[in-house]
DNA sequence: ACATTAGTGCTAATAAGTTAGCACAGCAAA
DNA sequence: TTTGCTGTGCTAACTTATTAGCACTAATGT
């Protein structure tokens, strides 16, 4: 078991899941107002229940309203989401994935942001002595 | 437009672009072989037919058989892919991906392949100015 | 030429996903 | 309390996705 959220999902339900992971947590108004071509408050209500009861997601009432979180954190998706990338496109290739993600975005990442990441691989490469 | 694979297509739909991407090409019979719980040979012939019509997939006939490529390169498409799974779970943060990237598979990556990491974002450092 | 094999196209049935809409519960304001 | 607002639960319709199965075509070997 383990990727799931690429696989086991249907349409909306991948939609909704990306809506509660980039938001964190969410109400079913902020899940829809989140929701590409939005369909209705109610519709989006039935698979927020559907997702609850698959086990994607789970919820704490607060005041009257049901807020959303995922089950899995956002840690292990992610990584899970990444692998899958990775898997898809760069024959499992992390290097390759991260090359490709610099490039893809040059522009956008400052001075800083590289140096950091520098430091980042400095230190991957002594962790792996 | 842009990020359609994400956010279109169907389950069925979704796993088989994956193979394709996988695979670079493939035909209806290596797409069934790669597919997690796989369907039968019909409906999978089928469901390729409904990717050619959305336009997601073409065809060379070879011998007799169709071999189904992507019409959207690998490129543009992972660039597509990665810059979701950016914008869903790090903020649109492309260093925080790369993070992540490298520390969920640190032992997977050699000594070589970081330093050559690095040499890549020296380069991008240097673009950038 | 003929039979056989391996492929595709298509249509109709089934299954799964999605939606709308009504019924009910809680809370806040009059 | 009663009214109105904002939320949820649920069921039944509906739409879309998925599947099976049969008809057809092209290539291959005899």
């Amino acid at each position: 078991m383990g990727e799931s959220l690429q696989t086991d999902l249907s349409r909306r339900e991948r939609q909704i899941m990306d809506v509660v992971y980039r938001l964190g947590e969410a109400t079913a108004a902020e899940v829809m107002d989140n929701l590409p071509e939005p369909p209705s408050y109610s519709a989006v209500r039935a698979l927020l229940r559907i997702l609850e009861d698959k086990g994607h997601l789970r919820h704490d009432k607060v005041g009257p309203r049901y807020v959303y979180q995922p089950t899995v954190s956002a840690d292990k998706a992610s990584e899970n989401a990444l692998n899958h990338v990775v898997a898809t496109f760069f024959s499992g290739s992390v290097s390759q994935a991260v090359a490709a993600l610099l490039e893809a975005s040059d522009s956008k990442l400052s001075d800083d942001e590289l140096t950091r990441l520098q430091q980042q691989i400095e230190q991957a490469k002594e962790e792996g002595r």
